[in-house]
DNA sequence: ATCAAAAATGTAAGCGCTTACATTTTCACA
DNA sequence: TGTGAAAATGTAAGCGCTTACATTTTTGAT
């Protein structure tokens, strides 16, 4: 009984097992798993039938010790609770399946200390390579990476100056073009709700694509009323609220984000305000909801899914060392639904 | 320099480095690092120094293959592009971080195939144990799982017949009450649109609600019009429009989901129709769109949020040998909004 | 001071795999 | 048929950690 050597005895079988059961060296058993070419088709067929007989498969914890590569990338991301982080996602893990990576997952709650926590824990982990939101975070988070040498990608911003991979579009640029069409339909008062700036660049750049918009306009910018806060339909409510709540109101109030928009509408409405008779309503990133808002949603629209795509190939290519895009800008559109319109008579 | 005990030589340290700088065994590194209270104070102070010296973080593949346990945990989910799913993920990964585990994600599009692929996969990275959703899969995959003694729990449905461990809900009955409030305000002819039921156990069980309450208030439930389509708001509209494109169409559209419902919701305003005056309709699910919908949606709220943590608690107690419930059910309530109505004159 | 038991630490054997290097087999060509 | 190079396979040394067991140190009662 203690001779079994078959062990079926429900122990999980290994690579010797597989290879004694096979006849051959742990060597082609390994061989025939990774570098199926340097192994004779018999002895494949060998080795592979012992495989199904025992129902093998390899324990990666020893085949990353052994290898120095997990195959695995992490994603920290803000929080997954949000529809374009987790399409991004989404598509980024779609593409390291089709490369036989796996994703490991952890969430930042869009808090500095904690996305650095989850950062050691995911090189701990052995990720590969790591994919990060926006370029803000401590600089020895940089140096941490570059010492261990885990490629880091930087997704959902862009800044051809940072020497740091990255696959994003210009959060800028866009919300500045978007501004442009806001005041190109005659608005002089805007309002701003924005995410919480102080560690997300991406909130940040869009305020700063307003502003650009608006001095180029030559309207003074620090009368652009702005209010952060948390990312929610509910908030985005309140905040409305209480940009409209003074004197003589903003016109338009351009969102940061999707959410906050459409809490905006629907606090607009009830308010009795038509949108946009009464007052205009921007978003940003063209989620599906904002074709589904109260009234659609004028917005920017942003390819999630491509940069999801990208992130993913640009990190594998990297570990593969292949020649590869240090940065790609991604472009956004501006998608004029239905919430922008002039401003009422006699307040433009 | 070749004798450079000292290794800042930029490689990444390990155990044996930092037991080398402090001056004791590599077991007693060890234990500082996990069983804190079998080391002296003093011997403690000397090791952590001697890791902020050096900067160490252990080598979890290393970690996993002596430990046999990786501290990971996979979850296999259909899409995380749909955001029933991605909040559940997200309270699961919120929980599972606060007990130092990590998420492991695959998605199986819901596709049976890659799910198994996936499910191979992930134990073979060394998931500790599993969350699936739903109980449908072939019994060899249970067999799989058992016979390496990973545990694995479903989700997002629950069978109290199921040996299986699982946290979810009553997709049947909740499916019936809301069927029932629907017949309960003189509907007769109901069309109902689903996700693909293939291997979608969850949206086979809302259909049978709704069959049971057919049968039970007397209708014949092979009347019931249903189309299956894939999730997406787009497909919801076009089936609603197959639905009421027939002689003597349906007073009420029930969907299997609130994607599909507001798609529906979108088209039948696009038809000229008044929701609820010409046509009631009601989703599943109680996402964010739900109340945002050209018509605020009637619907079933699901707690998702709460299922993720439970989820990940199960997961951790039972691989932590606690004492544990086999299988929880979380109530589902029904979520009245304005897309219910009752029949137009003439047709109850 | 003494000594046994308890606490702290050390020693060293793997965990299951990859891979450099050594050995054997195969094969084309003379 | 014999030869050498190329192809296939085998041997065995780790990868960085945990942990059973052995050894040393501390402790506290005498």
């Amino acid at each position: 009984m203690e001779e079994t050597k078959d062990l079926q005895n429900n122990m999980v079988p290994t690579l010797a097992d597989v290879a004694r059961t096979a006849g051959v060296s742990t060597a082609t058993v390994s061989r025939c798993l990774n570098l199926p070419d340097q192994v004779t088709e018999k002895t494949m067929r060998r080795v592979m039938a012992a495989v199904d007989h025992l129902g093998y498969s390899p324990n990666y914890s020893a085949r990353s010790l052994a290898a120095g590569r997990t195959n695995t990338i992490g994603a920290i991301i803000p929080t997954m609770d949000n529809a374009i982080f987790a399409r991004g996602l989404q598509a980024f893990q779609e593409e390291l399946h089709k490369n036989s990576c796996t994703l490991l997952v952890a969430s930042s709650s869009y808090e500095e200390d904690l996305e650095e926590e989850q950062i050691k824990t995911l090189t701990a982990r052995g990720a590969d390579a790591l994919l990060l939101i926006g370029y803000h975070r401590q600089p020895r988070l940089y140096e941490y990476l570059e010492k261990r040498r885990i490629p880091a990608l930087v997704a959902w911003a862009h800044d051809p100056e940072s020497p740091q991979m990255s696959v994003g579009f210009d959060n800028r640029g866009a919300m500045k073009s978007l501004a442009q069409e806001v005041l190109g339909r005659g608005h002089k008062k805007l309002g701003y709700i924005s995410a919480h700036t102080e560690s997300n660049d991406r909130a940040r750049d869009r305020i700063t694509g307003v502003l650009d918009a608006l001095s180029q306009a030559g309207l003074n910018p620090d009368d652009l009323q702005i209010i952060e806060t948390n990312y929610s339909i509910e908030n985005g409510g309140k905040a409305f609220r209480e940009l409209m709540s003074v004197e003589d109101p903003p016109t338009a109030i351009m969102c940061g984000n999707d959410v906050l928009a459409v809490g905006a509408v629907r606090t607009a409405l009830e308010m009795g305000l038509q949108v946009p008779g009464d007052v205009s309503i921007t978003g940003f990133d063209d989620i599906e909801l904002a074709s589904m808002a109260p009234v659609p949603l004028t917005t920017v629209h942003v390819p999630h899914r491509r940069m999801g795509v990208f992130a993913a190939r640009s990190l594998i290519n990297t570990l593969d060392n292949k020649p590869q895009d240090q940065t790609v800008e991604l472009p956004t559109t501006i998608c004029l639904r239905k919430t922008l319109g002039a401003p009422p008579q006699g307040k433009a």
